[in-house]
DNA sequence: TTGAGAGAGTAAAACGATACACCAGCGGGA
DNA sequence: TCCCGCTGGTGTATCGTTTTACTCTCTCAA
């Protein structure tokens, strides 16, 4: 491996002078323009890469970032961790991953993982399920920056970044009631979610808002015990028993839409023809679904991209040594309009 | 921070003696029980961490191991991450991830940041399409093992996992004809992938075998100029057209079986009862899919292992100065048997 | 003539660890 | 008594950078 010793001893200058040059910064300016050429000429000719471990045990800034990821099969993180790695890499940061494998048990190992590497900084994505406050607070007395990704947290001086799901699910009801649906059936997430609150807080107000009744028996909700999946199937079953009669549903999310889909398929309903379905993510596969599904867009990679932001701007100031306050961000979702909802049948 | 001369200093012994004792190896058995246990104490005590760019530098080692992905968001590459993450980390390996974006321009940058990262080795995996033999025969010449996942490389010393791709798709024609199904169409995949190549083989090999005739009026090809999933639409109705009378449709992978579904969902027939359909790659969609997809799991993690196995192999090989010819694994994949076939209707 | 100041560069001390060579006791065999 | 080897350590150089504090050599004004 070529060092900046070769550099300065084939160049003909010092040591000192080839690290400024190459660093090119304040330092740079005081070395005149034939050194500087000669010295670059001679670097790339040898191919010099500068030890980036021996860089950062000096100058004490390792230009990297920690990005805790709950499950990195899971498209969500992935999408998101698209939008952070965007943001960082052209301002000369690198991201560093690791995945909890949907553990909790492995968020401290994992942090110690980056805090070890130096990192400058964590960005964590939170699971709505598995990440409890108590872990993600704790993780704001590491004297790095640090933001969440998906969750608010009050009481700690953490920044973060949300979408407004009460935002996105009143689109979606919208667009049903534009439609004509006036008799509508909803699956809610767990209650434990503060996300499930959220978006049937949306779903509430734009009911009142336009004098939509909601009929309880159309409004189950998953309890979680056991695969997400096969549940809101057979939640979709006891709907179709209790009211044959509703012609959309709003589902949770995509995954719940798909199973109720999939249960009413199953059953000989149509959709969209018998039943409009509406879902909440966006997840790759929503597109390519059998129908494709109408679904609210978190905008997953931009909520990265913000968080990436936040993250630059509280590392610049403590490279500064200014004080900063933690950063609140807040995403509109965007409802997306594909096969899986369409006008309701006259009665 | 607390450094090792923070520890040296508290516990009254030399830097020498605790770096041996934590670093418990071949040093520390010179060092008696009481002064470990003493080091030890005051090391937990103070929170000692060491500094691994400090380590590192020193000891030329940095205990990690480049991964380079060709679009972090694709599942494909997620799962075989999981599993070079399970092996690696138990090891004491950190794998960092870079991440093409599916832009092959992005190949040389991404090499270039994890060898300036002194990674002790690179693991690629090869996206069928964007990663010609040029570029990952080029990546072979840095000075680092190197083992590439998802595609053989002829002439080139690179170890490699790769998928035995006929023998999956004859399970998959195997599992039609034990159903009984004889007229059956295809969609082959994209005549430049040598996954298709191979793919198309197993198949053809094995109808040969049971001596069934495959109608060349039913064979169809993407060319993949377009979106796959578009092109794969018109395939089906293409099919549809020149033979409505086929009881199966073998794709070239999911998102090809996807589409032909939809295509045939959106004409009328009912899959599985008018049409059987399998795919291939068992992407995590498929299970949920509607109807849930029959297709062939390609063992994506268990690829992720066997690629950083061979990774640790070729690293532990360099630590001992010995030299190791490159490996090569292929495993064999398996058919999943869910709701998108069945019986071939008796005519 | 002197001295201040700018311009262009260098020497040497860190940074936090590991590796290698060496050292003080001490027991024991010749 | 002498020397050897063993036990349990220590001192110091070194890894490849950055940073701080110099050193020269000019130029120019007082």
């Amino acid at each position: 491996m070529v060092t900046i010793r070769d550099v300065a001893g084939k160049s003909g200058f010092s040591i000192t002078t080839v690290s400024m040059v190459l660093n090119d910064g304040r330092g740079a300016a005081r070395i005149s323009g034939r050194t500087r050429t000669r010295v670059w000429k001679v670097a790339r000719r040898l191919g010099y890469r500068p030890n980036l471990q021996a860089r950062s045990l000096r100058s004490k800034r390792t230009h990297s970032v920690g990005v805790v990821v709950f499950d990195l099969t899971d498209p969500y993180c992935t999408q998101i961790w698209r939008g952070i790695q965007n943001h960082l890499r052209p301002i000369g940061l690198f991201p560093i991953v690791t995945d909890l494998q949907d553990d909790r048990s492995q968020f401290q190992p994992c942090l110690d993982m980056l805090m070890d590497r130096r990192v400058e900084g964590i960005i964590a994505i939170a699971n709505p399920l598995y990440l409890d406050n108590k872990l993600l607070s704790d993780f704001a007395h590491r004297d790095v920056p640090a933001v969440v990704i998906g969750r608010e947290l009050a009481n700690v001086p953490v920044s973060s970044v949300v979408v407004d799901n009460a935002a996105g699910t009143r689109q979606a009801l919208q667009h049903l009631y534009n439609l004509g649906h006036s008799r509508i059936a909803f699956i809610r997430g767990p209650s434990i979610l503060v996300d499930s609150i959220q978006r049937w807080q949306g779903l509430e107000d734009f009911a009142r808002e336009v004098a939509l009744k909601l009929d309880p028996r159309l409004i189950l909700e998953i309890k979680g015990r056991n695969s997400t999946y096969t549940e809101a199937c057979e939640l979709t079953e006891e709907l179709m028993r209790r009211g044959p009669d509703f012609t959309a549903l709003v589902a949770f999310d995509d995954l719940t839409a798909c199973a109720a889909i999939r249960a009413m398929t199953r059953a000989g309903r149509h959709v969209p023809k018998d039943c409009s379905v509406v879902g909440f993510d966006d997840i790759p596969s929503s597109a390519f679904y059998n129908p494709p599904l109408t679904t609210v867009q978190q905008q997953l990679e931009m909520q990265g991209s913000l968080g990436a932001e936040i993250m630059e701007e509280l590392i610049r100031a403590r490279a500064e040594n200014r004080q900063v306050q933690p950063k609140h961000r807040r995403v509109s979702p965007k409802l997306i309009v594909r096969d899986s909802t369409c006008s309701a049948p006259r009665s």
